[in-house]
DNA sequence: TGTACATCAGTGAACGCGCGTTCACTGATGTAC
DNA sequence: TGTACATCAGTGAACGCGCGTTCACTGATGTAC
């Protein structure tokens, strides 16, 4: 039998010799170092080609000593998938809180703040790669649902400004709308002909076309 | 050295000796067997998970006749894409042939076509990894390109039916916006949440609002 | 203060396995003359 | 017509490799008393 904890991750432990301050750091820094690899080389290569061996040696560690911060390959990757979401949450909340003052500004800011997360090839490139492994994997898939789900309430409540008479119910669906048009977008549009690509501008100005006329939506097609 | 021929795939030769057509039958129906057997196994494993063997097995042959008709793994996922999107094309022109009378009937038309191939769990499935695969092989991003390309001038042209007045560029901009609203549903939206979901009805809508408005936007954007 | 002990980080060697691919071969189908 | 030959489909055994994971071990850090 091993001497080893079955899944140690750094947490403090209640006994009465707890590890110091120090020692932990430490175990922070490596995880931190893990995860940075295997983001990389997840966006580099895709998930087909990602091994624990090459995150490994990214890190500077060998084999073993990966496996003693992540038993398993798959925890690791839920782990870097999970610590990625919540950043972006983090980096759209921020761009959120600067208060612009008027509703289009406001509206504005969202959008640009989804859009910002995809204008590099990288990022792209992850969140393919998650959307891939949420179809195999219940955990991710998980995470991100609370991910859009956020991303939608965070456009609703622009929504909202701009136009309040909007229903819950049509909030929603026009949050939705403009949000997986964002998300979209990465897919559908080629980079080199950018011309063709609608800009921020181009959504916002169809966001608000919707919000301000979605009104009589409801009752029209229902 | 072996006595095959290098990249076989079934092509019919030149040669004074050609192959019956019995001979070549047999070998067509091996590649869809093939390619059938991938297919299934892409949508419900991944593209991590996807072996050679798996699909041999799966197709009812060993090891050493799929390579007889797809050298390498590459070529043989290539060569399943290719089809896959191909006959997804066509559905959507087929679909698109029928003639509808009025414009908006049109538009309904193709907005219903685009949807109705993510219908089906499978398919999105394989369309995210069609999504990944993209970024880490410039064949299939190319294959992706085309693809979408069309399904944009499929929709443009409805939209252009819907409002005449419509500039090439704001025809362009607009399909794209819609085609990635449609495709980014499939990421975005909860399967259990559907009626917060924009449906077709919903789509048709907002492509209508836009289409009819976009007179203006051009002007007033750029 | 020193000493015994507990915890945590990290190493190095090894494991068994499934993978993609190769290759010499067989047998069936079809053609040339 | 028969015969020699070419082509194509498919088999079975084997290859070397990278993979995820295990495990006994070392050394550093920190604590209890």
């Amino acid at each position: 039998m091993s001497t080893r904890p079955s899944i140690p991750r750094n947490q403090p432990k209640r006994g009465r010799h707890r590890a110091g301050t120090a020692v932990i750091e430490k175990g922070r820094r490596s995880v931190d170092e893990i995860l940075d690899a295997a983001t990389a080389l997840l966006a580099e290569d895709g998930h087909a080609a990602l091994s624990t061996r090459k995150v490994a040696a990214r890190a500077g560690m060998r084999p073993g000593n990966l496996q003693y911060y992540f038993p398993a390959k798959r925890d690791m990757v839920r782990a870097l998938l999970e610590r990625y979401l919540e950043r972006s949450l983090e980096q759209l909340a921020d761009r959120m809180e600067r208060g612009e003052q008027t509703p289009e500004a406001r509206l504005r800011q969202a959008i640009e703040g989804i859009l910002s997360q995809q204008h590099s090839e990288p990022d792209c490139t992850l969140f393919r790669e998650i959307w891939a492994l949420a179809s195999h994997d219940a955990e991710v898939a998980e995470a991100m649902s609370d991910f859009y789900r956020q991303y939608r309430a965070h456009l609703g409540e622009a929504l909202r400004s701009v136009n309040p008479h909007l229903g819950e119910g049509e909030t929603q669906r026009l949050a939705m709308a403009i949000v997986a048009m964002l998300e979209g977008l990465s897919v559908v549009g080629e980079l080199r002909s950018s011309h063709t690509m609608p800009g921020p501008d181009h959504v916002c100005e169809m966001a608000l076309r919707l919000a301000r006329e979605a009104d009589g939506l409801e009752e029209e097609v229902l």
